[in-house]
DNA sequence: ACGCTTTTTGCAACCGGGTGCAATCTGATA
DNA sequence: TATCAGATTGCACCCGGTTGCAAAAAGCGT
């Protein structure tokens, strides 16, 4: 009862069928879906006719093997649990699909074997790799070098290794920026909370920070390890910090290395009582960092930019490896004042 | 300076590469790389060695090509701003993966071109498409049935469409139990908060919740509207009942389509301090519902089951529309207790 | 109408590997 | 040692498209 009697172009459609159609031989056919190849017009039109008749769609296996190149790009993903990730992947996959590009999602969290999953990748022939959010050890290097010549990206964080290319946020530019602003508002005591130490990125964001003072004679008075991405680790961590110091020694302003770190920290302001009593800004602007009850001055990282580069990068095939540090956008809202 | 001299097989190997420094046909090469082919111990040790020092790797497209069987599996993926959303793609993928398949993202949110999407899949010849809590609408439906004959699997959500296969919690059964734990703890009046109407998955639930209250002679008294898939939203929209309801009108208790709008309901009650005036029920399990201070009473859909499913018949090429429902678990916690 | 330049088009070969079939090689049995 | 089944291997050809080359067709000036 299943049997689809439609005249559904169900089965394969191959370039020769439409070619028997249309009365040309295959290779015109091809031409015809070839940019930019020499096919007279009716020709072209009487293929195109055809093809859409019969629901012609081009093998893209056999064309990839052909002509080296799949269009499609391998996304290498780590730490599936940060929520940041779902954006970046939603505005890679969107700005690879309208160029054309289809991506292949490779999941080495936890217990894959990312060899594997690289080398799978590869096997596919992908146009190129991005890392997304992933923070590359060693042993990644080390995979990515043996495979074929393609270009290389790491996204939204830094690399260290000369061998590949990197598309992310000017770190140190917003810690100086974040620096300014802070000196601006007249703080002289200031601190900063990190979070994970072994993201790299993040050094940098703190150098500049450390930089931006020194420019004004001062330095980071206190720096607070905040720990995982949570908010109760910011909180926790501050309200430790509370508890042992008093009023008059701590820091007046804190720049906390995420955003959720400096919720947290709002947070264990707030069940004190002493919102408004440290300056605190943020990083990423998430979206609760807009609600009005936290108000967090933060620091866009330019996620569209960011992404834009990369598929250009790959669409240019350019696999040399330079790094590319984009600017992002201080976003002033008004955690970073003390109303008292 | 970038020219790297290393003998890294840099570039293409292939099959015939590997038979010529093994001393045999390449035909004997493939037959080595395939399950079950007839090779002789001996020619299929020289084969693994000359491949292993030139670091052979079959090219995937072409292997695709012939055997008609990619190993790529399309997820297209609808509303990429649903966290859950990250845990349903890191399982599956994770799956696919271990089981050998590789998955194609298809971003079909907002601005992007379904159709071509899902054609471009097509194209790629994938071995199957399975839509990640995506809400089907007809117009993808439309789509799916003009490709390949392929599994299409909807999981995690419901699809009517009798063509398309479904993987997902069943609602119904879920319904049921809840009704039945929130009889058993003496509530009479009892009510519903939805989400968005047009999840059909939801109604099911809600279906079954009827029934099952029907069967102890109780109804469902009043429903109320959560809306979006936001804390906020639960949040005013219990708020509005407390208000516009004396206590001895109100519901006891109240089953709420997610996790998100329960944990809204709860504090809603909280900020009025009336906690434990109401027995509030979710649905999913999300992380927060597990946090003390919520102890939500909810239940869980058994992702990694349902995944597991799901691939499974990818596997197998089941493309038989059947459907596929699993029960989930009730996790039991406070909230659906009164204590006052 | 004629020679000459451009297009257009057909063909063979190829991308990298897989399959059916027949030829060849085992080696166990008679 | 001859015989024959079964395992192994080579070969032609296929998957579905693309490309370089040369032949065929069309355009053009005179």
């Amino acid at each position: 009862m299943n049997k689809n009697s439609k005249p559904q172009a169900n089965q394969k459609v191959t370039a020769s069928d439409v070619a028997a159609k249309a009365g040309v031989s295959k290779w015109t056919v091809s031409r015809t879906f070839t940019e930019g190849a020499s096919v007279s017009p009716r020709a072209r039109e009487r293929v195109l006719k055809a093809a859409a008749e019969l629901g012609y769609r081009p093998n893209l296996l056999a064309r990839g093997l052909t002509k080296r190149q799949t269009h499609i790009v391998g996304l290498v993903v780590d730490e599936m649990d940060n929520p940041n990730l779902l954006a970046l992947i939603n505005a890679t996959t969107s700005q690879l699909q309208s160029r054309g590009y289809l991506s292949m999602l490779l999941n080495i969290s936890s217990e894959n074997d990312h060899g594997a999953a690289i080398s799978l990748a590869d096997q596919f022939q992908v146009d190129g790799l991005i890392f997304l959010g992933t923070v590359l050890r060693d042993e990644l290097v080390e995979l990515a070098q043996q495979i074929r010549h393609i270009p290389l990206i790491v996204l939204y964080r830094n690399c260290m290794d000369p061998n590949i290319q990197v598309v992310s946020t000017d770190g140190y530019r917003a810690g100086r920026e974040i620096a300014a602003l802070l000196i601006e508002q007249g703080y002289r005591r200031i601190g900063y909370m990190t979070g994970l130490i072994s993201e790299s990125t993040q050094l940098r964001r703190l150098e500049g920070f450390r930089d931006g003072l020194a420019e004004h004679g001062l330095a980071v008075e206190e720096i607070l390890e905040g720990g995982h991405y949570q908010r109760a680790c910011g909180y926790r961590t501050l309200e430790r910090y509370l508890e042992t110091m008093v009023p008059a020694e701590r820091v007046e302003a804190l720049f906390c290395e995420n955003d959720i770190l400096a919720i947290g920290a709002l947070d264990a302001l707030h069940k004190r009582g002493e919102v408004g009593s440290m300056g605190i800004v943020g990083f990423d602007d998430i979206e609760e960092a807009a609600s009005p009850s936290y108000a967090l001055t933060t620091y866009r990282q330019p996620l569209e930019q960011l992404v834009s580069e990369a598929v250009r990068r790959i669409s240019l095939r350019d696999a040399a490896p330079r790094r590319h540090l984009v600017p992002g956008e201080l976003i002033i809202r008004d955690s970073h004042r003390r109303t008292h």
